[in-house]
DNA sequence: TTGACAAGACACCAAATGGTGTTGTATTCT
DNA sequence: AGAATACAACACCATTTGGTGTCTTGTCAA
């Protein structure tokens, strides 16, 4: 698991379900430690804190040091990259339902 | 490479960047075959078509036999799922503009 | 009908992924 | 000061991924 390289690509970091429940439950709060977020996960500490590095590789997430915990953050900013990417291709599915009405117009 | 298995997830299909190559290219024309396919890419026939294989079990697109060629045609209505779920986001994003706009009014 | 071509099926490989447990290092509590 | 806590860093491992090449089957053309 590469957890270091910096700008990881968001497309790839978000394609794992541990990671968009790990964004879903920092939707959900301000801040969050890893012990705690650990507690939603059947896998143990070190795995989740992975996930989080490349979350935070792909800034989606933001660590802040405090004390002697590390608190998580969402920043659901990046992801408005994906959705300029799908929204492209929206186009194509409502003309597939604009085709498929006229299809069963003509079948009346 | 898993090629065989249905149902594949849709943001794990989503998440190499070939396969974004390979649906932005479909989503220009009607139908293409591999062979054409393939011209575009580095890569040899092989993998291309292992590429196709993971898209058409995320049902993201149709192959078509037609003589000694298959047809690969793009099927966009799955990637609503991302849509949806990206969209869950934007309020967050938004809000933290939002956000900033007071900020940057207190500042004044 | 024989030869050329398209593409699926299969075996194979190096590298990346997702998990584990352990160790090291701040930081807080008593 | 010393014990306990939070977590990053590291080593390790099985499985998956993304590519390769070869073989086979089906189809078209001469």
């Amino acid at each position: 698991m590469n957890n270091t390289r910096p700008n990881r690509d968001i497309y790839d970091a978000v394609a794992d379900p541990t990671r968009r429940k790990l964004l879903r439950l920092l939707a959900d709060v301000e801040e969050l430690p890893l012990n705690e977020i650990t507690v939603h996960f059947q896998m143990g500490r070190t795995a989740v804190s992975k996930h989080l590095a490349i979350l935070k590789d792909a800034d989606l997430v933001i660590a802040r040091r405090v004390g002697r915990e590390t608190r998580y953050r969402l920043n659901p900013t990046p992801l408005k990259e994906i959705q300029d990417w799908v929204s492209f291709y929206e186009g194509f599915w409502k003309e597939r339902i604009v085709k498929l009405n006229h299809l069963l117009e003509e079948k009346k």
